[in-house]
DNA sequence: TCTGGGGTCCTAGGACCC
DNA sequence: TCTGGGGTCCTAGGACCC
């Protein structure tokens, strides 16, 4: 096999520069929810010692004296433009797979006879022509060489953004660069269990002869990611058209003392995913509910956090399984707590055809059915929330986040569109 | 006095990923 | 003032059965 990963450069980033080219040579960032952490910095910002994930206001100095340009996340503008990337990727193979928002590996198995570098510069260029987002890419025979040789091609500056590891001498000597923790698969956890081992490096990794001491410490997985690093091909497609569980959570900008707005929380956030869910016709067995205080350290409050999960007969009416959510949060809620986060995940999920099929039971009535349809369908056509449970509130209520260095809807809101003079 | 052996299924939690 | 939001897979251990 021969596999070419395909990974968007700072694609958040790169997604908000399309539309500001004056940013092109700016050091930019890009914020989660509530501007709490950084979710996609450029490389120059990445070197100033800001890593994914940190908190903003611990660099919210830094940000102001090196003049990092930065955004509110807005996913409605980076889903538009992953789908444009993706559906000009699958112009080149005929099997792509979409791993996430901003990576796609790509079965390049057909094209070994042809000068595969050229075809690989293409994809490259008709990505950027096309969209504006630079994109790295690496080639390896299997998907975890694959993974490590796009990682090369965006730190070694020569590459112009590919790496190829084919040859066996290329791939020793880079494997031996790659720390063990570094791997596609193995983390933090797994890597110190590897020293132990004295395993530091992917070349220790293929060249350690005691395949069960890997078993032991890591599971099978160990023996899959060594073998890939061996050029064996052992990771499956996953299919992910279909999810197995749906979620949907926030942390709220301030924090929440009142069981009345919890309980409208919860009810958003089950609507919100029985919606997903209905839309991928799947049929939901169990929803598990959470909310707590913060997880950090804070002086005046005490702590909490809950995660209770409901099983249900299979359905997909959402006041039944708002229902359900609400006695958990009835049950646990408690006076006085500072709420920071709160959100629940479906779970159990069937396809509604087999259902229909009469493998399962399916308790809703036809009529609920009916009824969950025509919301969906109203709220699609008019907007979210347009029909909604009075159980999730008013919107005057709604819970309001930080957006504070948001960029326009420039894909999905006429009011929006870019200007052109 | 003294308590099998084997199998399946389910769930919670850990680890990892982007 | 202040620390994201979504996923997947694997494993260990409990419940249950004969």
């Amino acid at each position: 096999m021969i596999y070419a990963l395909v990974d968007c450069n700072a694609f958040f980033c790169s997604c908000e520069r399309v539309f500001r080219p004056d940013l092109w040579n700016r050091p930019i960032a890009v914020l989660s929810n509530n501007d709490g952490c950084f979710v996609s910095c450029t490389r120059d910002v990445k070197e100033l010692g800001i890593k994914i994930g940190e908190p903003y206001f611990k660099y919210k100095q830094l940000c102001d004296e090196k003049g990092i340009v930065l955004f509110s996340s807005n996913f409605a503008l980076y889903t538009d433009m992953s789908d444009r990337v993706m559906s000009i990727l699958s112009r080149f193979t005929p099997d792509l797979e979409v791993y996430s928002v901003d990576e796609a590996f790509l079965d390049l198995s057909g094209f070994v006879n042809r000068s595969l570098n050229k075809y690989v510069e293409e994809i490259q260029n008709t990505v950027f022509k096309l969209t504006g987002i630079p994109v790295s890419v690496g080639v390896a025979k299997t998907k975890t060489l694959a993974k490590i040789a796009a990682g090369l091609a965006k730190r070694e500056i020569t590459s112009g953004g590919v790496k190829m590891l084919l040859d066996g001498d290329v791939v020793n000597k880079s494997l031996s660069k790659i720390k063990v923790e570094d791997i596609w698969g193995i983390g933090k956890s797994s890597g110190l269990k590897l020293k132990t081992l004295q395993i530091r490096s992917a070349k220790e990794l293929i060249d350690y002869k005691n395949d069960s001491a890997i078993q032991r410490v890591l599971g099978k997985n160990g023996l899959t990611i060594k073998d890939e690093l061996s050029g064996i091909c052992s990771i499956k497609e996953r299919d992910c058209s279909i999810k197995k569980s749906i979620q949907s959570s926030r942390s709220f900008a301030g924090t929440v003392s009142d069981l009345r707005l919890m309980r409208e929380t919860i009810s958003k956030h089950i609507s919100t995913a029985c919606e997903r869910a209905r839309a991928q016709g799947s049929v939901i067995g169990s929803a598990e509910i959470f909310f707590g205080t913060t997880p950090f350290s804070s002086e005046d409050s005490r702590q909490q956090f809950v995660h209770e999960t409901v099983s249900f007969n299979l359905s997909t009416d959402t006041r039944k399984i708002i229902k359900y959510s609400l006695s958990v949060v009835d049950e646990w809620f408690r006076d006085g707590l500072k709420y920071k986060k709160a959100g629940i995940t479906l779970g159990k999920l069937s396809d509604n055809k087999n259902i229909q099929l009469g493998l399962f039971e399916k308790s809703d009535s036809p009529k609920s059915e009916k009824l969950m349809s025509v919301m969906d369908k109203i709220n699609a056509k008019d907007g979210e929330g347009t029909l909604r449970f009075a159980s999730c509130g008013t919107a005057d209520r709604e819970i309001r986040s930080f957006k504070e260095f948001r960029s326009p809807k420039y894909q999905s809101s006429w009011k929006e569109l870019p200007k052109v003079f």
